[in-house]
RNA sequence: GUGGCCUUAGCUCAAUCGGCAGAGCAUCGGAUUGUGGCUCCGAAGGUCACGGGUUCGAGCCCCGUAGGCCACCCCA
């Protein structure tokens, strides 16, 4: 066992899981230029106020998850590793005034997110997410188009079967009585209820909604319903929400025990999970609007919708559905030669390669060619540019190395020789 | 934060009743002159997760700790 390794719920992203990560970056770039997004970065560590406010006190996030950071002196500000990149974001948004930029600012970022929990399969304490913000519009029409787009990159992405669940959580003109009315309904039966799920009733009665105790069941059944006490702005909005959807071809399904763990959502809430496995834990990604957050860091009063999804788990679920994405790291060539101490001449050559854009690695080592031939094969290499007596004459072997053939290039001719043959290597 | 299962070489795993820590793959080297993939030979690689206890003797039994996994809590 080493001495040292990876903190507990951390881990190396070793370059085969880093390429499954780029190709889901460069996938999460494209789609979100071509919505119209643009790419910010904030710190990964704010003042431990912009989490407090924004996500919320009594939040499971804040609570027991936020990571904090030990001041180093009394006088030291209070700061902490960003769960969630909203807050912040937000934080960035007043600060800089983006209230004075055309509306709507549409933002997304993609980095890593930290939160103190006990590790899992796919729960990590320094996890990564694709974020994407739009700030500055009420919608509905733009929660659908926000949603669409998350749905959008996981079929990009190539997973199977995402499903989108929806719900309307109200606002701060229904959302109080509907929680009074809530609270009333399991009041009725604090004696049948398990011990956690009455400390949580008067804490935040919404959790109770998506416990999935078995003897919560019945009782959530006949639970009053979000939807049926929406006040009349918040439930036209969700069903024009729907009805984008619904034009757009988004498939989803409206799941009223949906709530979000974040204090700042509002109205419009939604999760993707692959088919059948919802469930708390497998959740793939999730967003909402968040009309208040900008108002309680400070700013104007200002409606905003976004999501975050874990690329982690996008990779774990690519895994588990068997697609692979095939990336391109092998060299194209390798240069190679007879005379093992040569490491100049093959560098040099190598040198040229690179010079004239090609993806070329030289055997340094100072083993026989034959062992050469075969890391350089083990390597995937297409080439092996292999220098002999031939140089006398200007000239070196090029072989073929997945064909098994070979032939004589004269040195002038070599990268444009090899530069033709990664073409029709690339188109079959 | 709660409960449970697990941890032996880089990886996947063996090790009889408590009695000398092993294999396959991977890595490195060799098999007479400048040609890989197959084959053969060899080398290296270990605080048996860590710390304590029981015992003549512990990879194996007991306790603790750490880490991983599973179910909760909760999120991504």
């Amino acid at each position: 066992m080493p001495t040292y390794r990876a903190p507990r719920g951390t881990r190396d992203l070793l370059p085969a899981d880093r390429a499954v990560f780029d190709r889901l970056m460069r996938i999460a770039a494209d789609l979100t230029a071509r919505y119209g997004f643009r790419p910010i970065e904030t710190p990964l560590f704010e003042q431990t106020a912009v989490f407090e406010r924004g996500i919320g006190e009594i939040t499971d996030v804040v609570e027991k998850e936020l990571f904090r950071i030990a001041p180093r002196t009394e006088e030291a500000e209070s700061w902490a590793l960003r769960p969630e990149p909203t807050a912040g974001i937000m934080r960035a948004y007043v600060q800089h005034g983006m209230q004075t930029w055309p509306q709507p600012v549409k933002l997304t970022t993609t980095g890593p997110m930290f939160r103190y929990d006990r590790p899992q399969a796919g729960r990590y304490r320094q996890f990564w997410q694709f974020d994407v913000e739009a700030v500055g519009d009420a919608g509905p029409a733009i929660d659908a188009e926000v949603i669409e787009l998350g749905h959008r990159f996981y079929t990009e992405a190539g997973v199977r079967d995402v499903e989108v669940l929806v719900n309307s959580i109200g606002d701060p003109a229904c959302r109080p009585a509907y929680v009074e009315t809530l609270k009333a309904h399991y009041r009725g039966h604090v004696a049948t209820l398990p011990p956690t799920e009455r400390d949580r009733l008067e804490r935040n009665v919404l959790r109770l909604l998506d416990s999935k105790d078995p003897d919560m069941a019945a009782l959530n059944a006949g639970a009053p319903r979000i939807t049926d006490h929406l006040c009349d702005a918040c439930a036209a909005h969700f069903e024009s929400v729907k009805a984008h959807l619904d034009a757009l071809g988004v498939p989803y399904r409206v799941d009223s025990g949906l709530v979000r763990g974040l204090d700042y959502y509002t109205r419009t809430a939604f999760e993707f999970y692959v088919a059948g496995r919802e469930g708390q834990q497998q959740a793939l990604g999730g967003g909402g609007r968040y009309d208040g957050l900008v108002e309680l860091l400070g700013g104007r009063p200002t409606p905003g919708i976004g999501f975050g999804l874990g690329l982690d788990r996008v990779a774990l679920v690519l895994a588990e559905q068997g697609v692979v994405a095939e990336v391109e790291t092998a060299p194209l060539a390798v240069v190679v030669g007879a005379d093992p101490e040569d490491t100049v001449g093959r560098l040099r050559v190598a040198t040229l390669l690179r010079a004239g854009g090609l993806r070329a690695r030289a055997d340094l080592g100072r083993r026989k060619l034959g062992r050469q031939l075969e890391a350089a094969g083990k390597d995937g290499a297409h080439f092996a540019v292999i220098l002999g007596d031939e140089l006398a004459d200007g000239q070196v072997q090029v072989r073929d190395l997945q064909a098994g053939t070979q032939r004589l290039v004269a040195m002038g001719d070599l990268i444009r020789d090899l530069a033709r043959a990664e073409g029709s290597h690339k188109h079959g």
